[in-house]
DNA sequence: TTGTACGCGTTATCAA
DNA sequence: TTGATAACGCGTACAA
């Protein structure tokens, strides 16, 4: 039989190829191109030659089917032009590449339909996934479990699923940014609500309306997850007359302050202004962001180590959580006319 | 010999074992699967029925050994956390996602070896490449052309080397921006100039030594692409005593938007500001960014077009070059105790 | 240490 | 229309 596959000259150029070249057995190739086992020097050097000579490439193609994995990890997030998945997304990629894999990113546009699919599609491609704030139910999630796996979730837990979670403890996170809010004197806060499928808006939301009760007037407004729905909801905000809104996001807060600006409102003067996230961006504002600093990067970075191990020891390690850290920054001070508690 | 390849139960479900199940051949299966040839109807039936009972999903990698194509196309940018190839990224997912392509994503942190590595594996492991704004030299990328194709350039031209280019007419840009500032009084204008790799940078910077001598003063600082380096070079315009700032991207106008606030200089009541690219972000800042709009999410949507039309009929489409659209926001003003001129 | 031969899961060719 | 069989390019027991 033919074992050599010699092939045309303008052909791809092939193990076998190199093999032929070197005058040795394409196993030998395959052996000295990963280094695993022991080869004569003398041969290796020949394939080493002929192979640089050749320019030959082994198909990562060919390589994922006989290998069974495809060094590639998969990254699934609602929205792409989000920049807290961006650091995510960065964080990811820099610790992945480290290890030599690459990874394939998907939007779904907060789309929940498109994000089941998406999932499932993206894991088949690659040898683990990442869910960012997946937005789908827990009980589908936990229906795909066994086809997605291995998997981590960030921004979101499910118990008993056996994939890892990275969370963050929004509830702290808010009760720092409200501590903060009442030392200034505020006692009439808008909450502007993010995607109601999304954990996180509820995580913050039953944080907020867990307060004992008397402590602060809460107003609730739908909103969303971009500058826009800030931007939109911004005049409702002063029509609940609200002295601080406490914004579902960074993206959400850019939005409302921009809308206060022009309607010629004073931040903080007039309105307090507190984000989630901390974003790049917030620290660049006029007026700064105050915000609750999640560690995006590091998420990233977690996720995987995570996923790594997953694929390693497939023995799942235990849930991070991370603590945000408040950022007070210039768009927060005291509630006009209110008399400061400290 | 074994045709079925029945495998065990808990063993991957495979063609094999769908052929077995609706006892017929590998190949029926694949046919009713793909829809392409003819198949008897009930036949049909049989192997779907079987199918969806067994869950079987064909493997990705296996079809794409034996397709010659993976259904993947990658992006390489230089900064992942620039909110401009976010945008590209996302027109580029949104657009070859409607044809059934995922994409593998890279970033080289600005790093020019690191790049031509990433683009070179990127390539094997896809069927076409996406480079955005690569910053390595004309002579390196001809010289990998061979090796990278098909694949389109955006934020870069080199002729001759088979990759269509999507440009942006940076030179219109910077005309306009400086008309702008010229009609309102400003005599001495900074430039924040970007990482010296980058091919925009310089299109920029030659369109502003290209005018005529004695329209205004020129100051040239070296500054990057990012928020720090906008914040950092800011002190060095105001000892220049430029009146106006035109900085390299809209990331940079932010950093020093941010440096003078904290200074307590006066935008643009003492001096303007500038952008360029028009990310999100530049409508929302205060005051607004001036800048010039680039289409970036067209420009994903045109780059997944030319690279189709690669990738199918193999032949390159022209170039398209973009012209940005100024927005006057309100980061720019008069030049402090100047005349209008118009 | 080296080579043979088979498996990875799919599609494509060609007879029947 | 269907099925056997050969690719696709590589890794790897197993034998030599």
């Amino acid at each position: 039989m033919d074992t050599s596959r010699p092939g045309r000259p303008g052909a791809p150029v092939t193990i076998g190829r190199v093999a032929e070249a070197a005058g040795v057995s394409r196993a030998t190739v395959s052996r000295v191109m990963n280094g695993l086992a022991s080869v004569d020097p003398e041969l290796a050097g020949r394939v080493r030659e002929a192979a640089a000579r050749l320019g030959y490439e082994p198909s990562t193609v060919a390589r994922s089917l006989a290998l069974g994995r495809t060094g590639m990890v998969a990254i699934v997030v609602p929205d792409l032009e989000n920049p807290m998945f961006q650091r995510v997304l960065h964080g990811l990629t820099d610790a992945a590449g480290e290890r030599g894999h690459r990874l394939l990113v998907a939007g779904s546009n907060e789309d929940v339909r498109e994000e089941v699919v998406l999932a499932a599609e993206a894991r088949r491609r690659c040898d683990g996934l990442v869910l960012c704030a997946p937005r789908m139910g827990t009980g589908q999630l936990a229906g795909m479990a066994a086809k997605l796996a291995p998997f981590v979730l960030v921004n979101r837990e499910v118990p008993g699923i056996g994939a890892p979670s990275l969370l963050v403890d929004h509830a702290a996170g808010i009760r720092d940014i409200v501590a903060h809010l009442l030392a200034l004197g505020h006692q009439r806060l808008a909450y502007l609500a993010g995607p109601p499928t999304s954990a996180s808006n509820r995580d913050r939301l039953d944080a907020l309306r867990g307060y004992p009760a008397g402590r602060f007037e809460l107003v609730e407004l739908e909103c969303g997850a971009t500058f826009a729905d800030g931007h939109a909801v911004a005049d409702q905000v002063l029509r609940e007359r609200a002295t601080a809104i406490v914004a579902y996001n960074d993206l959400v807060a850019f939005g409302a302050l921009g809308r206060l600006h022009e309607l010629g409102v004073e931040v903080p003067g007039q309105v307090s202004v507190v984000g989630f996230d901390d974003i790049p961006f917030a620290r660049y504002t006029t007026p700064p962001l105050t915000t609750a600093s999640v560690p995006q990067v590091e998420l990233g970075h977690q996720a995987w180590h995570r996923l790594w191990a997953l694929l390693e020891r497939r023995t799942p390690e235990p849930d991070v959580r991370f603590t945000p850290r408040l950022e007070v920054r210039g768009s927060t001070g005291p509630a006009p006319g209110a008399l400061r508690y400290m």
